[in-house]
DNA sequence: GTCTATAGAAAGATAGAC
DNA sequence: GTCTATCTTTCTATAGAC
């Protein structure tokens, strides 16, 4: 038996956090399955052993990325449910985010892409959505009464923000950004 | 003369009004020459007698794009800037926009999709990105002192919700985002 | 200016050896 | 399970006729 029965299941990780990565940084249809299995120490042939299709991979890369985001990593510790918001609107709204330098959230590297693929890459954006939704509102709720609007719009700002961010060529168009953004998002989520 | 002198500028203008179209819809590399030239009921040859390269024609249609907004195509009336935000929220977070029925803002469509792409095309989603928030900023301070913070959040929210949106496979969810950023954004731009 | 035809490159997916 | 080799399609860009 040369191979042991962990052997594929840690390939398959590589080939997905190699993905997830090079997604991120380049969108899906920048970048080739050479690309991911080159990145992953890999060759072409390796791939459909692990995967069916590239689209399958993209699906499964999100769901691999968002589980390593702050908000997936990491929960409140219970009473400090306002500092752990505050940090987190602090990291995601971050010049580091933006660059790509810490870890990068999915749903703004990749909103756009991911709105122009099938259905089944749509489905697993959605459901990492929602998560990062109610994970924000339970966290929230524990030390204000701020509804449903407010994290839905904090959300959908910060998202909006970082994506932005991205796109923007003026580095202190982007500083600026964040800054106004960090700010409203800390008074819509009762931080200050 | 086969050819008036308003021929080549007609076509021009033709030839962006596909690509603005196609590309928002599938996003830049999913539309190919071929495809904005048949949208627009030419062929492939005649593309390069109008733009240099591919990448050229993206950030003139970025351009063309943001030209047909409500926000670039009207403006306020003297003494009803309140009105006039207020009716470019409702549009802009509207199921119409996020369906692609209505006229659709190229910073939502294509924000993801802008951040890989060179210079040229990143700098034209700068400076339309740069003209969206002026034009709101100048129609806010003629009815309310909310100041520069509130519009770039507002501007960051509304452009991620309709991201978003699109994005998202459940209906009634990009509905709830909707009419949450919506009540939102009223109240950043003081419009209660 | 617009057409048809094509050169040349890239990428998704498969076949078969090890 | 991973490799190399290859089939096939697609697309950007160019060439040359009208």
């Amino acid at each position: 038996m040369p191979y042991p029965a962990t052997h594929k299941q840690n390939t398959r990780a590589r080939i997905l956090d190699s993905a997830a990565d090079l997604f991120a940084g380049r969108g899906y249809d920048n970048v080739s399955i050479d690309d991911v299995m080159r990145h992953a120490g890999l060759t072409r042939g390796a791939f459909y052993a692990h995967f069916a299709s590239k689209g399958e991979l993209y699906a499964e890369a999100l769901l691999s990325a968002a589980a390593k985001t702050t908000l997936a990593a990491t929960q409140p510790q219970p009473g400090a449910e306002r500092e752990w918001i505050a940090g987190l609107i602090r990291g995601y709204l971050s010049g580091e985010h933006v660059s790509g330098t810490s870890v990068r959230c999915p749903m703004a590297f990749l909103v756009t892409d991911v709105a122009v693929r099938e259905a089944p890459v749509r489905q697993t954006y959605t459901a990492v959505f929602q998560r990062m939704r109610e994970r924000i509102a339970r966290a929230a709720s524990a030390y204000s009464d701020c509804g449903e609007d407010e994290v839905l719009a904090a959300t959908a700002m910060m998202i909006g923000a970082v994506a932005i961010g991205r796109a923007l060529d003026d580095p202190a168009a982007v500083d600026e950004l964040l800054d106004s953004c960090h700010a409203t998002a800390r008074r819509l989520l009762a931080c200050d």
